[in-house]
This record gives structure tokens, sequence and C-alpha cells, in this order.
DNA sequence: TTTCATCATAAAATCGATTTTTTGCACTAT
DNA sequence: ATAGTGCAAAAAATCGATTTTATGATGAAA
């Protein structure tokens, strides 16, 4: 396996929670379970340390990061800072060619189930595509940089928590609001949609973690 | 070498501005340079490559990335809007802990000498330390990493600019200010400061690249 | 003269083995 | 019984060698 689909393969697995939070990644293990050789396969490992997808502990290894309830507030509230800029710039600069992507994301999103006997993994593929679509025309490279690492960091609580019917709808309602408001360029509608809809997968979210307080 | 000082050091050293931008960085070399192994190397190129201040162009080695002006604007606007915000919740959140780190770093500043004679290596460590310690209390974990690589990304520009003799003493002054608008809390005067010293160091940055139009 | 293919060189990426460091356990002394 | 020490096993980190891939030069054909 080559070291670009290595690291894909890793991220994604981090993400879906393949792996428990907190758990040790010891190298050998994870040698025979890609079937990589130890450079490529530690190389990556220091790449997704430097995002903060896994942590590196000098001599000691690499582990995944714990799910804490300051983490998650962390980063939800800074993803929705910087990615509804993100997508305000993006609706303001966005061309025909990039609301292609976004519709073609939507489409292909809608028509890939979402349910637990299904390939998940393809679903949380172009849901990914989707949102990152959307802030595709935002000029900013850093700022589309930072989200995506912060979409990723979200992602693994999200995944971690329990299935929400009851509010399934009205996420996947938002993800076809989000798109229309894009073609019709209604900055500020599509900005205060974006923050609720990230705010209320913050709240599903929660539920990875112990309700004791 | 170890691979903790290892990247401490090529980090410096890439900012300091050793490695031309634009330029390609052999193993080999680099690996004669430091004295360095080929893992660790490596591992420590592919950390710096995954936070953007080296590139990785596969099966093609690395090297150092382009200084453009649309990426100074683009890392200069967002340190901004990031750090500005950072500097509030730090000024809000802070103890006398931190305010004495603070303190001990300006002090340290201020007796640190810049001439070009002198050891300038010296002077900037001090300087990245004071800013960083100004929003040490942001109680977000992410905004100070994201700041921390935007400062960074700043210098590479900022460092390869000529001297502005003109204005080092104005900039020297913001310092000590910032240090007291903190001491006192006094947050909205702190926060504009910040954005106009972040803006007159822009300004001194850009006169690194080639003033054509 | 230009373009394309081929080969030789150099560089990057990968691998397997070695060295270093940590960790868990048994043993001793208090 | 407990704290501390030493040893053995395991894991991580590093190294040198090998393999793979890119690069630049040479020569042949159009």
């Amino acid at each position: 396996m080559s070291s670009e689909q290595l690291l894909e393969q890793l991220r994604r697995d981090v993400v879906t929670g393949i792996f428990i939070a907190g758990e040790k990644l010891p190298i050998d293990a994870l040698r025979q379970r890609y079937g990589a050789g130890l450079s490529p396969l530690r190389e990556v490992l220091n790449r997704l340390a430097a995002t903060g997808l896994i942590e590196q502990l000098p001599q000691r290894g690499f582990r995944v990061p714990a799910l804490t309830r300051a983490d998650l507030e962390d980063v939800a509230s800074l993803r929705i800072e910087l990615e509804t800029r993100a997508l305000r710039d993006a609706l303001i600069h966005g061309d025909d060619h990039w609301l292609d992507e976004v519709m073609a994301c939507l489409y292909r999103l809608k028509r890939t189930p979402l349910r637990p006997d299904a390939d998940v993994e393809q679903w949380e593929m172009c849901h990914r595509a989707f949102h990152l679509a959307l802030i595709g025309a935002c000029p900013s490279p850093w700022r589309r940089r930072f989200v995506g690492v912060l979409y990723d960091q979200f992602d693994r609580y999200r995944r971690a928590a329990p299935e929400r019917p009851d509010l399934r709808d009205t996420l996947d309602a938002h993800h076809e609001q989000l798109a229309t408001l894009a073609e019709r360029r209604q900055v500020e509608e599509a900005v205060a949609l974006l923050e609720r809809h990230i705010q209320l997968s913050f709240e599903v979210a929660l539920d990875c973690l112990p309700h004791s307080a």
C-alpha cells in the first residue's frame, strides 16, 4: 500500500472510530493490519500527529486522542467561526463551476443511503465531500485547510455518537437547503443555516460522551 | 541529534530563510547538514509538510514553499482574525501566572538587542515567545495551535524582508503597550493595537516580494 | 534542427535488521 | 506488607542497504 493511500486509510480509520479513543497504536500491529512497511507507516503517523488527529508521546509511540467535552466544544465553536466565514466568502466568490461541483456532491449525497446495514463509509465520504465543496470557492487556502482539519476532528465525535433518527431528516434537509441558498447567493441565510446545522450536529455529537453532568 | 531537536532546528531554519523559498530540500544534503539519520529526518520533514511549512511532492521529495503576495495576504488576514480573538479571550481569562509569563517574556525581549551583528536568532526567539505568551491564556487550544502555525508562516515573509529602522521603534513600543494593556485588562484597546501591529508588520513583510505591481 | 525514445545517473522511497528505551515482573530489603 | 532495585521482554526509534522512481543526457529518426 502506497504512502498516499496509507495516509488516507489511516485518517479514515481514526475518524471512523476503528481505533478506540485513548487507545494506543502499536506500530507492529498497524504494520500487520495495513501490510505496510515500517518507514512509510511511521511517516504517515507523524503527519497525522502534526495535524492533531493522533498524538505522539516521544519514545512511547502513538495513541488516539481521548474524546472530551472541552475539546468537542473547542472544535465545534472554532469550526462554526471559520466555516461560516468560509461559506460567506464562497458564496461571494464562487463561479458556475463551483456550483456544479456543489450540486454534484449534493446529488451523490442524496442518492447514497444512510442505513446501518448499508455502507456507511460511502455516505460519510459524500457528506464530507459536500461540506468541503460548499466552501471550495472560499478564496483563502489557509481557511479551507483549517476547516478541513476541524471537520475531521468534529467527525470523530459525531461518528462515535449513537444514531438520532429523529434528527436525520432535519440534517438531510439542511444539506439541500444549503445548496439552494448557495445557488441563489443568499449569503446571510446560508451562513445562519450552516451555523444551525453545525450546532445541531454538535448536540448529536455530545451523546458520545458520558452524560454524567 | 534527536528527533525532537531536529524538528525544532529545521522549523527554525525554514522560517529563518536558511533555505531559499522555492528551493528543493535534498534528503542526503540535509542528512549531512544535521548529522541525522534517514528515518528521523524523513519523519520530521513529514511533520513540517503536514503543517505547511514545507511542501511534499510525492516521489519528488520536499521543497520550501514559494513566497507569494496572495499567500502572505491570506496568512496575514487570517492571523489577524484568529490572533485578535485569542488576545481578547486571553485578557478575559488570564490569571496572575499568565501575566507573570507575559511580563517575563517582555523583559527578555526588551533586553535582547536586535542588531545585524548580534545574534538575531536570540531576538526572534524572544519575539515569538512574547507573542505566544500574550495569547497563552486563550482557553481554546485549537485557536492557539492555528495561531502558532500562522505566526511561523508570517515570519517567513517578515524575516525575508529588509530591515526597516524607521519602524523598529514603533514595533518595539507596541510590544510594551500590549503588555501594559494586558495588565490593565483593556480588552478593546489591546485588540485594536494588536491588529495595527500585525498590519504594520504585514507592510514590512511585503517588501520581501518583487514590487513590480 | 527538432522530437522522441533509450539508457545511465541520481534521488527518493521502502525494507529488514540493529540499537535504544520503556515496561512489567520478580526479588530483596526494610 | 511495601517500597525499591534489577532483570527480562516488548516496543519504539534509528540505521544501513536495497528497491523503486524520476531526471538528464545521448543518439536516432523525422
